[in-house]
DNA sequence: TAATTGACCCTTT
DNA sequence: CAAAGGGCCAATT
């Protein structure tokens, strides 16, 4: 396995970033972390995250803001629980549009150190 | 090397 | 809003 992949870590990071209460997609994780057009890679490096890490995966969800799972699979109830947790609220599947991550690049640049 | 496979995304209907 | 089609890209087979 390609364990200790630099765009792994990467992505690790810009998801612990998202704030509690928040959600981002992975699309948007994979801009922040530097690495545009690879979404996929982001939803990969996620069932990688080591567990001593503490990534926030359940934070992450798709652009149309659903969950990436199958809507009765048990990972997707344990998502939805932490979600609402957190205080998201989900109707329908989707998440509220004021529960989306807008972070300040500035910030987000800072914390990353580039 | 080529084909297949995703915790995806965007545009069009 | 939902479904369909086409695109994308790294990892696997």
């Amino acid at each position: 396995m390609t364990a200790a992949n630099p765009h792994y870590t990467r992505i690790w990071e810009t998801v612990l970033q998202i704030p509690a209460g928040k959600v981002a997609s992975y699309g948007q994780i994979a801009d922040l972390a530097g690495l545009p057009g690879r979404a996929r890679l982001v939803g990969k490096a996620l069932g990688y995250a080591p567990k001593e890490l503490a990534v926030p995966w359940y934070r992450v969800l798709r652009s149309d803001r659903s969950l990436a799972f199958p809507a009765d699979s048990e990972t997707a109830l344990r998502q939805r629980e932490l979600l609402q947790d957190e205080g998201v609220l989900l109707t329908n599947n989707r998440v509220r549009k004021a529960d989306l991550w807008q972070p300040d690049l500035m910030e987000l640049l800072f914390q990353l150190k580039y």
